[in-house]
DNA sequence: GGGTGCATTTGATCCACATCAAAACACACT
DNA sequence: AGTGTGTTTTGATGTGGATCAAATGCACCC
């Protein structure tokens, strides 16, 4: 499949998402808020999500310090989430694609933490937090899918730490393609060719390194017959050597 | 205050919160699962928390992998959090004191993710994840609070993730010492001395460093004056030089 | 179609922290 | 007090990734 192509089939797919109007007939039920919930519960939760909002490339969908009032599921397109230091340094600290929910960071203390900013034309599902806790109360399956949610957070983010805390730079990079590898293909899409949304900066940023490391690092897999590269369009090649960049390690 | 009477002032501390009984009784209330509830809502929680355990210094409360029942919360002593790779490679990925909330990682996948060791002598409240959820959906000031405590450890992991994506060596040990010594004030215990529960090791793989950079940059503190070290001992000199150490970055 | 601005690549050099090594020290046990 | 074990300190050296610099490529817009 070409780049063209590609580029093409991605966004009929997400075309067609938003043709559809609720959780029931959203084609993210199964990896969203609502997953692994009775049709009767879904029916239930369907009226929570009314609110849909789009956001274009570059717009915040929040930013730190906004008050908390909602939670976001995206429906279409891709966050990058991003905290601020009071001396300007920034971090990006996630990357979020449809079906992934953005904002659980602000009900601890009703101030959103950080940023998410759409890296191209997005749209999420506004869901008011007062209400799913309502919600919650009732739909004891609601109430267990949120906590999973808000825990798988927590672990996704201690693999994080696990990244920036012991592996070097090659490491942290292969895992990263395949990271977004899985996700893309948990979502119906091809794990072997994409195009990222992000910059080679923003990368960076997520995996604590400058952009010419992550460039470079590219170039070698390039080099090395494991990925093909061409600005953002990426194909992998070579799934299980990319694994073994970060399994095999010096020692 | 020698080392010797703030250590005894400590454990004198401790001893006495365990003879009390139940969360309506605790002095950690206000910073533990029940923290704002009225005291009806406490009274209800109350048999919640019946089951206690303590567990030993070196001791394991739970190891990765392990099935996910309950979640604890610190009575008293001091744990660390840590995951281990495929390859062997392992980091610390928090550590927790009086009053905190352990083992909300294993909520998304009903597996721990990651082991939760005693660092001293210990006793935490067990909170039956299943009964949990159950009150959660009676008493909604609970509700609230748990989701809120689940959020703060979504904040505090990006804090860390900061920490690692774009502190240097110096600047995380500062921010470390200040954290401990936060945590420490809320907890009624002097802000400005005490004793590491943890090894030069051990904060240098929650930080991302090796010990011996860990050594040496509490030896430069040291010198510069910020602070006394005396193997785990430390006492807080210049509160506000530490605080520049990592506000005051190469720009 | 050519210009402007941002993203990416690649090379050369530097430096913060890791690594290696050894000594000093603290603590538990006998 | 003496011995063993693990922790901490300190020094000397090495290196992975940062930094600095410059060229190239791509997209957007007049």
């Amino acid at each position: 499949m070409s780049r063209g192509e590609l580029a093409r089939q991605q966004s009929t797919h997400l075309a067609l998402a938003e043709l559809k109007a609720a959780c029931v007939n959203c084609n993210l039920r199964e990896i969203c808020l609502p997953a692994g919930l009775s049709n009767e519960e879904l029916a239930q939760i369907d009226n929570l999500v009314n609110v849909r909002r789009k956001v274009k490339r570059g717009e915040a969908l929040y930013r730190a310090g906004e008050v908390f009032d909602a939670i976001y599921a995206v429906r279409s397109g891709f966050f990058k989430s991003c905290v601020t230091y009071e001396d300007g340094r920034d971090q990006v600290t996630g990357f979020s694609m449809g079906g992934e929910i953005l904002g659980m960071d602000g009900i601890g203390h009703g101030i959103h933490n950080c940023d998410a900013i759409a890296l191209e034309d997005s749209e999420v599902c506004s869901i008011p937090y007062v209400r799913l806790e309502e919600l919650a109360r009732e739909v004891s399956g609601l109430q267990r899918h949120f906590h999973k949610m808000m825990s798988r957070e927590i672990v996704r983010e201690s693999g994080v730490m696990m990244l920036l805390g012991v592996m070097r730079a090659e490491e942290r990079i292969a895992a990263f393609l395949l990271n977004i590898s899985q996700r893309l293909n948990a979502r119906g899409y091809s794990p072997l060719e994409f195009n990222l949304r992000m910059t080679r900066e923003e990368i960076g940023s997520y995996l604590g390194l400058k952009l010419e490391t992550v460039s470079r690092a590219f170039s070698k897999f390039h080099n090395d017959g494991l990925i093909e590269v061409e600005q953002k369009f990426v194909r992998i090649i070579d799934v299980d050597g990319l694994k073994q960049v970060y399994a095999h390690h010096v020692n």
